[in-house]
RNA sequence: GCCGAUGUAGCUCAGCUGGCUAGAGCAGCUGAUUUGUAAUCAGCAGGUCGUGGGUUCGAGUCCCUCCAUCGGCUCCA
């Protein structure tokens, strides 16, 4: 007799082994037939896996990450499938599911594919699906594995195989088909209903770029018509939110191909929102104790050579700058921190009791990416960092690393970010060639950290080998309207450019001793930021950000001079408007005014001027009647103090 | 940088297998209309069809180079 548990803690007896889907029917037939995937001891297994121990049994279905996960990785076997009928030359790597759907690497060899192949592949999987063919694994050993794909020629699954133990090789048949596989599929193809592959793409064999590229066809799959239909009117709207679209209708920014790839022009209206986001850090910051500094866009190679970003870096960034005669290089800053530490270092000698010294320049910085890697705002090559760097004892790390974290969640809290994710990056111990520092100081760096993230209580994920080379870091991460994954703000500790530079401080034992470096940029960069900050509002920002608060319409020009009355008063209370004629249709101001996202839309006529008043109309449509210009300004100033917190040292 | 796709007016897009003077809607300009909450009417103007080369009697259309953009990979101080 056997025991399995299940999640409610309730255990159902059989009198011998049964299969998963045994269990799953002895709950109900209806549950049974939804059930497309399983857990028995945290280990993955089939839904025809005879169970023959006690143990505890977690059933999946489609509502479930772990069913959806299986579901997408059986339709990749079906793909892979197809791939074969109709490429036999072709040679399959791997195809695992991933976030949303699916993909298989596979070496075409001379052929190429491309999106007009989609079709008849789609077609043909969906052919496949319906004849409802059983998933089944199969043990083979190791030689035999390597036999027989030695015989096909296929030296990537041979490479795969190799790098497994004899006697945990599996594999899953279904149909004609069989593939190398751990497991985890759902009972028979034809749950597969619907199927969309979605794009094509180079793909290196384990992801190393000096290995052969592969080709990634990429897809998704549903178990209804109808949902297959809704993610792609998903992927529709969220084309809408796309910052570089949004960007282009609001007027924000541009790009010139004169000016050159990755540098963005910003448009007034985009100069509008970005300098209003800059007041509200620096006034932030001011509270916080930070001092503005500026310094030059470019700087002597020799900086670089000593803040060890010319070793690193020096032979992918823009090369250096001559000057006609001397033969000087220079180069186009890459990142802030080396001029800083040279503020530091130039400023008269500082005490213990000076510090912490924290200096913040908005500090533009130029960085050669690869053509390939450019995406609207999100990356560029010459961009606005928020940056400041602060210099303090060993002591103060820990009270200042918080800080900044509280600055930071200020920053995203009063920007309405709540989905982020804190990244904890750690060096990779394996390759300690990639960082510069001695691994004392990388070890308190890297404990100063998870302190701070642990008292703050923040949700973190801990990411190995993907610190910057000068100090571990912690990144707050935000999705975009298509789900990827942006790095926004970031605070990285510092032990190593302080010693580089020699920089010194005067303790209280009347010693020298060497300062802490935190970096720091709680927006990340501006254009980065501006370009998820869209994505997430959809262009409707919060009220006091808003380039164009109010548009005020006079409904002709005898009312004009009351339009400019409304304007002046309501911009003593620092609340920007412009001031449009009627020289067309209403209507047409109106859409103007809701293409441009433009929140209030005053309409002045006779019977304002009369009465002193003002007809609002907000974004959306939603009228609000006529009311007094005080009452209105009011009613702007409450909106504008429900959406900016207070900053709170 | 690599794989695949795309590039026609300010914007969104037509332009079939090469063949009349390259089209439409919106935006713009001019005039008419004076209207209180999502498209008033008429007219005008606007394009070296991304760039450079080639094939051809003839290229927006076919081929090659480069540039830019889009989806990925790699990278990301």
């Amino acid at each position: 007799m056997i025991q399995i548990t299940l999640p409610d803690g309730s255990i159902r007896e059989f009198d011998s082994a049964v299969t998963v889907m045994d269990v799953a029917k002895s709950i109900s037939d209806g549950f049974a037939r939804n059930v497309i995937s399983a857990k028995f001891n945290n280990e993955t297994v089939e839904t025809t896996t005879l169970l023959t121990t006690n143990g505890n049994l977690v059933l999946f279905t489609w509502r479930d990450d772990e069913g959806k996960q299986a579901f997408w990785h059986s339709t990749s076997h079906i793909m892979a499938q197809v791939v074969k009928e109709l490429y036999p030359n072709a040679k399959l790597t791997i195809g695992p599911s991933i976030e949303r759907g699916f993909y298989y690497d596979v070496d075409f060899g001379d052929v190429s594919i491309s999106d007009k192949d989609f079709a008849k592949i789609e077609k043909r999987m969906i052919e496949i699906a319906r004849g409802k063919h059983e998933y089944k694994m199969r043990a083979m050993s190791k030689e035999d594995a390597l036999a027989y794909y030695k015989s096909i020629n296929n030296e990537y699954k041979v490479e795969l195989i190799e790098n497994l133990d004899d006697g945990t090789i599996t594999f899953c048949d279904h149909d004609t088909f069989t593939d190398l596989c751990r497991g985890g599929h759902i009972p028979n193809t034809g749950i597969v209903k619907a199927v969309k592959i979605l794009s094509v793409a180079g793909a290196y064999w384990r992801g190393d770029e000096n290995n052969k590229q592969l080709t990634r066809l990429y897809g998704i799959s549903f178990p209804k018509q109808k949902e297959l239909k809704e993610y792609l009117e998903l992927l529709e709207e969220a084309k809408k939110r796309d910052h570089r679209k949004l960007g282009k209708e609001l007027g924000l920014f541009t790009f010139s191909q004169k000016v050159g790839a990755g540098l963005p022009l910003w448009l007034p209206k985009g100069a509008a929102l970005r300098s209003r986001l800059e007041d509200f850090l620096k006034k932030a910051q001011k509270k916080a104790g930070y001092e503005m500094v500026m310094t030059p866009h470019i700087g002597q190679k020799e900086l670089y050579v000593t803040s060890g970003h010319y070793a690193k870096y020096g032979a992918d960034s823009f090369q250096p700058i001559t000057t006609p005669k001397e033969g000087e290089e220079f180069l186009l800053k890459p990142m802030n921190c080396p001029h800083h530490c040279e503020v530091y270092n130039n400023m008269p000698p500082f005490s213990y009791k000076d510090l912490p010294k924290r200096f913040a320049e908005f500090g533009t910085v130029y960085r050669y990416e690869q053509s390939g890697e450019l995406h609207g705002l999100t990356r560029v090559r010459g961009f606005t960092q928020d940056d400041a760097h602060i210099f303090c004892t060993p002591d103060q790390l820990d009270t200042e690393f918080k800080a900044v974290i509280d600055l930071v969640l200020y920053v995203f809290g009063s920007l309405g970010f709540e989905n982020f994710t804190a990244q904890v990056s750690l060096r990779d111990p394996e390759n300690p060639d990639k960082y510069i520092g001695s691994d004392e100081n990388w070890k308190k760096a890297e404990n100063a950290i998870l302190n701070a993230v642990k008292d703050k209580e923040l949700d973190y994920v801990i990411e190995t080998g993907e610190a910057a080379f000068y100090g571990p870091k912690l990144d707050f991460m935000v999705k975009d309207a298509l789900g990827r994954s942006w790095q926004l703000g970031t605070i990285q500790v510092d032990y190593n450019l302080p010693e580089r530079f020699d920089l010194t401080y005067k303790g209280s034992d009347n010693q020298t001793h060497r300062p802490v470096m935190i970096h720091r940029a709680p927006f990340g960069s501006m254009e980065r930021f501006i370009a998820v900050l869209l994505e997430h509002t959809g262009g409707n920002f919060p009220l006091w950000l808003v380039p164009e608060q109010i548009m005020i319409l006079s409904l002709s020009e005898k009312y004009e001079k009351y339009a400019k009355k409304v304007s002046d008063s309501l911009e003593n209370h620092e609340i920007r408007t412009q001031i449009d004629n009627r020289s067309e249709t209403m209507g047409k101001k109106i859409r103007e005014a809701e293409m441009n996202k433009i929140p209030y839309m005053l309409i002045v006529g006779e019977q304002e001027e009369k009465d002193g008043t003002v007809s609002v109309r907000k974004h959306g449509g939603e009228d609000l009647g006529t009311i007094s210009i005080d009452a209105f300004s009011e009613l702007i100033k409450s909106e504008i103090k429900s959406t900016l917190l207070e900053f709170n040292v």
